[in-house]
RNA sequence: GGGUUGUUAGCUCAGCUGGCUAGAGCGCCUGAUUUACACUCAGGAGGUCGGGGGUUCGAGUCCCUCACAACCCACCA
């Protein structure tokens, strides 16, 4: 047998993992009630973070908990390609060999991040197993596999067919580094100081001046209008005036919308509906020309005088400027802060530009989401997401898909090349041209956003409409995901979910906080400031590290990393090493039905286990990770091990131990998978291993009386060993009169602390050991007890407080009257124990005080 | 501009539907080499639960308000 000193997870976890995969552990069992989880699939494209961690040890817990309840539990591991996210990591890499994207074409790039990609798969799947993930690993699935892009398809041909699907010339939001779209909810918007310029535009009659002031002098050159707000007393006679563009000399008319801003700049703005959101809105009320004078290059277009074509942006503005400036047009420059969308990967300033795309009419998808969710009809921890949620959908626009990058799933649609109007829908996507009825079509180059795809993950891993894992797993159990995708994902599963299968995908939502870096600022690959989980595994073990992540994490709540945690989650997996190593000195017996309670100690430690195990039974329940590990934890450690086992080296019942130990592994075995195994292994505890249908153990019921009767063993010795300590002695005897108890313990009481002996006494003499109901004294001479003293004051004084409020409490007729009939029994109880106590205290001050 | 979530011991954080003298881990102080474990054991110090007000018999917990922090949303040129 012989187990090491420590717990050393190197040698036994990648063997363990080894063990559960060749026993099927993974796969579900054919009995029990179904339960079912599908992971969120990280980025194929870079290595598993501690956040990723935290995702797949919530889910992993939960999966090996509910085996331990006997369902049947059904864990799918993915991946993501990722579009956007992977097409410019490896864009990077071709930059730094001196190469761009441009050099190839689509299909080459595509093959070429295929090969990229293919090379990490590999790796993160060794993770996933290092993480102890019990997954099925027959069900894994990428967004990229055949089943997911078909069902991508048929998600999208079903709301062409039902006119949910529409291509429109929008504004879109572009960013002209990455040269792709992007949807609302992907820029990111942050205050800048900007500068607002004055201009004057002249009117064409001569009849004077309009001011306007705008935060982007260049796109004037696509103005196609000026306009004020109707109510507006300053510029009423303006409006059906035409002005002339300084610099262009185009005409364009004075218009009135109510849009404007009366108090904003001057209350004159230009109208530039190619480049700005709201001038497009205006653009179209009022059936204005659109004029593009930046291209996708971020450039300035041959729509503009030849003097600023194929300037970048920023260097026509200061062109511009100077121009308008010589021309006397400029009037002034003030200093703003504004809000300036960014592209989140390049931080590029992002352009509104026209561009044709296709979009999904959200509406109708978000109503029936509405309704599920304001009849909570899923379940969302923490609740607060789940309003949080209604509120985005309830504002929800429409969703542009379409990406102009090269790693993704081709859009399925071919525009007619005899009429651009015409559209048709097609899966022979390999093809860049097809013949339908005798007219010639071509393929759309772009491809799909990724969150289109992954928003079928619930039911097209589970092999919808007529897999059988859809038929018995669907919809999943839970849905676990860190609460910063709760708009790009979580929002968009729900919405397709229930117009593709017709109800919600899953029953619960669960949702994490990210992990902050040690100095709270945010984890991110620019920062470097990313933590590796794989080096932790490698130093402290993976059950550490999925400990270390969980503990003290509230859902939905930010925290920041501490080794501190993982430390100290490491040191209790070396306690379950040693209480087994300890237990296996004893016993070869691991079988709970032999187990039967002898002593006050059997009965004790089996009532904490039987409330422990119901603790934890609704903990999980309630999806209480962190208190769930706490409960268990604190039950091994501190009543299990400090207790128990301690008494049992004075006393042992072999049989119990044995059986606790096994009752113990189970309980622990979500948390703690890989050393509970070990030991399980280790010990030759059943044959099955630890995570085949090992069901949580029931121990009988214990007598309350005799683990009452432990208790007060407890307190006595804690109040020994405190009392001991305060007066800095040992080696003095313990006197006691006519308690039976102490009689019988006494020898324990010896062991469990430092003093001589146990003798008895008719009466009392030395310090009372007042904390119990137990007469007892310590047999110390006048002069050692200074100390004790100064705590006797300290206690008198706590207890006249305590009987002072239990006093008042009791006096107020309202809490007698409507606190529970219990509680205030309580405090009656309370007050006469504490009167008692008081009594013992000054009995002591006055015998010493003599 | 709107919204959400925080503010509890030196540090990092728990504390569910209001109810015993508010908890954990780490750190700190004192002591212990006892044959499962120094990744250990025993004892201890340390908090007016961000400020103020309110509801209640009773508030860390509910309401209002203020301050600070983080995050999210939003088209103010």
């Amino acid at each position: 047998m012989g187990l090491a000193k420590s717990y050393q997870p190197q040698l036994h976890e990648a063997e363990i993992y080894r063990l559960w995969e060749q026993k099927a552990a993974f796969i579900p069992a054919k009995d029990g009630a179904p339960f079912s989880i599908v992971m969120p699939p990280p980025n194929a494209n870079a290595n598993l973070h501690i956040g990723y961690q935290l995702t797949a040890s919530l889910e992993d817990i939960l999966a090996r908990y509910q085996r331990s309840l006997g369902n049947s539990v059904l864990l799918i591991p993915g991946a993501d390609h990722a579009g956007f996210e992977t097409q410019s990591v490896y864009e990077k890499h071709l930059a730094s060999e001196g190469k761009s994207r441009f050099l190839y074409s689509r299909e080459r790039l595509y093959q070429l991040i295929w090969d990229f990609v293919a090379q990490n798969r590999s790796n993160f799947e060794t993770m996933f197993r290092r993480m102890g993930i019990s997954c099925d690993w027959g069900k894994f699935a990428f967004t990229l596999d055949d089943k997911i892009v078909k069902r991508a398809y048929a998600t999208f041909k079903k709301m062409w067919d039902d006119g949910l699907i529409y291509r429109g010339e929008r504004l879109v939001n572009f960013c002209t580094f990455h040269g792709t779209a992007f949807a609302d909810v992907e820029v990111v918007h942050r205050e800048e100081q900007g500068s607002l310029w004055y201009i004057r535009y002249p009117l064409v009659d001569g009849s004077g001046d309009l001011v306007i002031a705008t935060t982007r002098p260049e796109t004037m050159l696509g103005d196609t209008a000026v306009a004020v707000h109707p109510a507006d007393k300053r510029y009423a006679k303006f409006v059906g005036k035409t002005v002339k563009l300084p610099l262009t000399n185009r005409e364009v008319p004075v218009i009135a919308d109510d849009f404007v801003d009366m108090n904003f700049g001057t209350g004159a703005v230009k109208i530039t509906p190619a480049h700005d959101p709201d001038d497009f809105e205006v653009g179209k009320r009022h059936d204005l020309p659109f004029i593009s004078i930046i291209t996708h290059e971020g450039k300035i277009s041959d729509q503009a005088p030849e003097a600023y074509r194929g300037l970048k942006v920023t260097e026509a503005r200061k062109k511009l400027v100077a121009d308008l400036k010589r021309h006397g047009f400029l009037i002034k420059r003030e200093v703003i802060v504004h809000n300036v969308g960014h592209c989140y990967k390049c931080d590029t300033v992002i352009e509104p530009l026209l561009k044709d795309q296709w979009f999904v009419k959200m509406q109708p998808l978000a109503e029936r989401a509405i309704g599920i969710l304001e009849a909570k009809n899923i379940i969302f921890y923490p609740d607060s997401k789940r309003i949080e949620l209604l509120r985005y959908l309830k504002g929800l626009k429409d969703w542009n898909i379409s990406r102009q990058i090269a790693w993704g799933i081709p859009i399925p649609a071919f525009r007619s090349l005899n009429d651009p109007e015409k559209w048709i829908y097609d899966e022979r996507v390999d093809q860049e041209v097809i013949n339908v009825n005798g007219e010639e079509y071509h393929r759309d180059p772009d491809t799909f956003d990724t969150w289109f795809s992954s928003s079928s993950w619930p039911y097209a891993t589970l092999d919808y409409p007529n897999g059988e894992s859809f038929k018995r797993f669907y919809p999943l159990s839970v849905m676990e995901t860190g609460s910063d995708i709760l708009y790009q994902w979580v929002s968009r599963m729900i919405m397709l979910g229930i117009y593709v299968t017709g109800k919600p995908p899953f029953k619960t939502v669960y949702l994490h906080g990210y992990i902050r870096s040690e100095d709270g600022s945010k984890m991110s690959k620019s920062l470097g400031n990313v933590v590796d989980p794989m080096p932790l595994i490698d130093q402290y073990g993976s059950d550490a590290v999925r400990m270390g992540v969980i503990i003290g994490q509230a859902p939905a709540a930010n925290r920041n990393f501490d080794t501190r945690n993982i430390v100290e989650a490491r040191n209790f997996c070396n306690k379950l090493w040693n209480i087994a190593r300890f237990i296996a000195n004893r016993t070869d017996s691991f079988d709970d039905r032999n187990a039967v309670m002898k002593s006050d100690s059997d009965h004790w430690i089996v009532d904490h286990y039987r409330k422990t195990k119901e603790r934890h039974l609704k903990l999980m329940q309630d999806f209480r990770f962190s208190e769930a590990y706490d409960n268990i934890y604190h039950f091994i450690w501190n009543d299990f091990a400090d207790w128990y086992i301690e008494t049992s080296k004075h006393d042992v019942n072999p049989g119990l131990l044995g059986a606790l130990l096994k009752a113990v592994l189970v309980l622990v075995h979500p948390f703690a998978p890989f050393v509970s195994e070990t030991i399980w292994q280790s010990l030759g505890i059943e044959r099955n291993s630890l995570l085949s249908g090992k069901t949580i153990v029931d121990l009988p019921e214990s007598d309350k009386q005799r683990a009452k009767r432990f208790n007060e063993i407890i307190g006595l010795i804690t109040e020994i060993r405190s009392l001991l300590k305060l007066m800095a002695v040992d080696n003095v005897k313990l006197l006691y009169s006519n308690e039976r108890i102490v009689e019988d313990y006494a020898t324990l009481i010896k062991r469990l602390t430092t003093i001589s002996g146990v003798e008895k006494v008719l009466e009392g003499q030395g310090v009372a050991i007042t904390k119990t109901r137990l007469s007892c004294w310590l047999d110390i001479n006048d002069e050692q007890v200074a100390n004790y003293l100064q705590r006797i004051e300290k206690e008198i004084l706590g207890k006249q407080s305590q009987i002072r409020q239990l006093k008042a409490r009791l006096a107020n007729r309202d809490y007698v009257k409507k606190a529970p009939a219990e509680l205030v029994q309580q405090s009656r109880q309370q007050l006469t124990e504490a009167k008692q106590q008081l009594k013992d205290y000054l009995a002591e001050r006055d015998r010493f005080s003599r």
